[in-house]
DNA sequence: CCGTATCCTAGCAGATACTG
DNA sequence: CAGTATCTGCTAGGATACGG
């Protein structure tokens, strides 16, 4: 267990961990997702790993981790209501972003590199 | 070696590495910035990564990097035109990081509660 | 001043096993 | 299902020193 985190406030440390961006981007699209269903829309994340950031993402208070003692056991997460503004910041980054690889496409030359 | 992008295409790659998101954030905040300026601005980076990210976002096209051949030399990095967009929202980012750091001040008051 | 080369540690994936 | 624990092995990244 390592619990030692002391530099820079928070939110920018973790923003800029691996994976956490992506995190919460899916959060943000998808609303409320479960572990293992976030697990598969983040191809290549391992379970070790996600585990870290959800519990990180937490504790600094970003996403609400909710537990269903079913059986099997039903664990949800979503962002919390203080992220509505982060929400649309994220949503406009992914805006962005589609909005650049448009462009990209159109003047890329053969980028047939990029699989799909 | 790994060109073809294996999951998610260019940019959200390249925005989940870290650093690159303090990169922006500090080029779209002081305009202008030298390679040790920068370096100096983002505690904890070293030259090696600096460089693989700026090259990166050279490379995406998100960041100019123009060079001064004087002695000593000068090499400025700045954002493109087409990172206006980019921009906004990474002010947008940092306000809302403020924003949230002010109330964990506020509200801090056992975190240690957590902790362990 | 601006990097790259080198070395070495920390982070992370992947597999597997185990718990609640 | 939702994790935690452990181990292996690889890669990202920090520190430093040197070359352009």
């Amino acid at each position: 267990m390592k619990e030692e985190k002391c530099d820079i406030s928070g939110i920018w440390e973790i923003l800029g961990k691996r994976w956490s961006l992506h995190i919460l981007r899916n959060l943000s699209t998808n609303g409320i997702v479960r572990f293992n269903e976030l697990k598969r829309l983040l191809p290549g994340i391992s379970s070790t790993v996600l585990s870290e950031r959800l519990i990180e993402l937490e504790h600094e208070g970003l996403i609400t981790k909710k537990i269903y003692s079913e059986i099997p056991i039903r664990v949800e997460y979503s962002l919390t209501m203080r992220t509505t503004e982060l929400e649309s910041i994220l949503k406009q980054l992914s805006n962005w972003v589609d909005k650049w690889k448009y462009y990209e496409e159109k003047h890329k030359i053969t980028t047939d590199s990029i699989n799909r």
